[in-house]
This record gives C-alpha cells, structure tokens and sequence, in this order.
DNA sequence: GCATGTGAAAATCTTCACAGCA
DNA sequence: TGCTGTGAAGATTTTCACATGC
C-alpha cells in the first residue's frame, strides 16, 4: 500500500465498524465480507474495502475479513488497546450523568478523578470516585492523566480548559456548548447532542 | 445566485453558527462580520460567508450582517421557525436524561408523550409526562407528532423505529447503539457519543 | 467463482482571489 | 477602505471498474 493519509472521514467511520465487528464476533462470526458489513451498517462495500485498505490488507480474497483480526488491528489504529486515564471537571447533572455513562469503559476510558468548585460536593463520592476541589487539578500532573472531560457550564469552560492542559492533559472532550482555545498539540472534542438534532426537521419530509 | 444544493456540511455546521449568533444577540451586537463569528467559532471567514451564501445574500458590504436577520434566516432554513411535537420511547436512565436535557426546547422540540414497555413505569409521570404503555404509540396517528426519539435497549430499537413510522413519524432520533432501517423519507440521526470519543485517542500526540 | 485491494474517474467540499458595493 | 458574494482552483472523499489472489 502507498502511503497516504488516512482520511478524517475514515476515522469517523471506524469506531462504527468496530462496535458492529464486536456484535459479529458475540454471535460467533469468524470470517466476514465487506458485503455483509455493509449491510448491516448501510455503507457501501467498496467504501469500507477502501477504509480497510488505508490501514494495510489483511482480508482474504474470496473469503473476506477475520472478525477478531480486524477488531484488534481497528483498536490498533485508534490506540483504543490501551486504558486511558481520565479525570472529569463539573459534577453537575451532566457530570454525574457522564461518569455513570457505561460506553467509556468499552473503549478504555478510566475515569480515575472528578473534580468541582462546589464546596458541597466535594469530598462527595460519586461512582467510586471522591470530588476534589478544582484547585485540586494540577495535582493531575505526573499521574498519567492525559484525558480530561469538560461537564462545567459555559462560562467556566475555557478557565477548566486550561487548568487541564497546564496538568498535561492532551485530549479533551468537551461537553459544554462553547468552542475553547488549546494549543495546537491538543485535541478537543466536543460533544453537543443538540448541534446534531437540530439539523432533523431540516430533512424531514414537509407535511 | 444560481441555485446549488446545500450542502449536507453547511447544514451540520448552520446549529454551531446559530448557537453563536444567539450568544453575540445576548451581548448585544447587532451587526457581526464574517471575520468575527470566524474568531469566535474557529473556521475560516470564507467558510462562513460562502456557507451563508447558499441560501441568499443578506450581509451588507462593509458592514457585516445583521445577527437577529441571520438568526432567524437560519431557524427558517433548518425549520426551526415552528414548534416540532416529539414522542420519546424507554423511560430508563438515558431516557429519562433526554427528557430532562434543556437542549431540546431551545429548539422548539416539545416532546409530548412518552412510552415504555415496563407496566411499573406504565402511568407515572417525569418530567410532566405521564408514561404510557408501548402499544399505545399507534395513537399517535393523526396528532402531529413527527419526530420519535428511541431511547429504548439496542434489541428493541428497530421495532420501536416500526411502530413510530407506522404512526406517522417521519424524523428520528436514535439513541440506540445500532443502525434502524426505515423508509426512505423517514430521516434518522443517530446520536452515539460512544462514537465521537473513542476517535479522540487517535488524534493525541504520543507519549 | 468469489471477494479483496487499488488506480482512476466522478462528485463533493474547501480555499482562494477578486469583483462589486456601501 | 472594509467587507460581502462568488466563480474558479485546489483538495479531499466517494464511487467505480477491474486486476489480483485464494
């Protein structure tokens, strides 16, 4: 395989192949086809014979993907083989709902400390985790803590932003409805369930 | 301007602009250059202006645009401009998240019915909505409810995407971890944070 | 025969450069 | 001068067709 890229759009597509590929290997798939993936997760074949191929070949002709194979190597490629630490910021309702989310766990994601400026809740356990102090950040650093989960509300996002990154966090997901400014060796994602509903009545078919 | 299809990225990025706009309106501005909605939202100032392009030209030369002429243009683009009634099917954790989540009003989703499969939940009410049984959904018919919101296991998913589009929702949105199949003027978004994050690792800088 | 892997074509989206207007 | 609106160039992504290998 030529060198080139691997497309951002690829990358997206990954972790949705891997939860489908995870459903085939419980019910004791072995072998798949690009054919039968696409139908299951409405992508074209060629598209996901095109998205495999920028990570090497290792199907077989005339037989298809091994399950497990692809599963590892798909992990590989995302660096989802190994567990992440992460600490959480803003214990609110969103905060509480994030650290009882189950999906982070499936992914490697260890949530290993909360934090929030409320004196009330701090020293709170929540999920087996006891709420720090914010000030309390920095003592992330040297903890191998290089994930940090932004549930505060807006105002305060850009201030957590950066208590993060100054404790050596280099991946964030942001949960509050605001863009925030990082240097460019970190990674921000941000998550907002409502920039992507509002675009449902703009397809829906007119009454 | 020549008539073009708009496209399926401006949509996605017309919610960010939006929410934006929203926050320059509280601060009072009431004009606003490209060049400054770029600074605040981080994609370039030709990005922006040809997005808005698409749908016809109401900035003014050497001025900017106006923010409340803006905001309004984009709600009737994405129909945002009306009230959208919602029915959510499985009051469980996630569930009962989504009813309480604030983001939804602020787009004029009002969710007006609930239903869960669980006769202990069946006759409660959360959030001002008594829960109802899951048979019940077909009387949905002919009450304006347009848009289902699946909050129900992965195994029960697709038919609860069934007895929504049977009772005449035509928008979807999907909690579930699994793709539905419906027909083709139905519209689905699927909402999986789980997806979003686990792309983060890939994109941070190695140890 | 069957299904992968890939160069090339087609479609789509982003960036640019600049004309045009207040 | 300052900023919008847009055709055209450039980059990226998707689709296709088919050579290759089991």
């Amino acid at each position: 395989m030529n060198y080139r890229k691997i497309p951002d759009e690829t990358i997206k597509r990954l972790p949705i192949y891997l939860r489908d590929l995870t459903g085939f290997s419980r019910e004791g798939y072995k072998n798949i086809s690009s054919k039968e993936l696409s139908g299951h997760l409405g992508a074209n074949p060629w598209q996901i014979r095109k998205d495999f191929s920028y990570f090497g070949a290792f199907g077989t002709c005339g037989v298809g993907y091994d399950v497990e194979k692809l599963i590892t190597q798909i992990k590989k490629i995302l660096k989802l083989d190994t567990i992440h630490k992460a600490a959480l910021v803003g214990v609110g309702n969103l905060g509480s709902a994030v650290l009882a989310y189950p999906g982070f766990t499936m992914y490697g994601f260890e949530i290993v400390a909360a934090f929030d400026n409320d004196p009330k809740k701090v020293g709170k356990k929540t999920n087996g985790i006891t709420v720090q102090d914010v000030s309390k950040i920095s003592n992330l650093k040297n903890k191998d803590v290089k994930i940090g989960i932004i549930t505060v509300p807006r105002q305060a996002s850009q201030k957590t932003a950066d208590a993060l990154v100054n404790s050596g966090v280099t991946g964030i997901l942001n949960f509050s409805p605001c863009r925030i400014k990082v240097p460019k060796k970190v990674k921000v994602i941000t998550i907002n369930i409502a920039l992507d509903f509002a675009r449902l009545p703009y397809y829906m078919p007119a009454r």
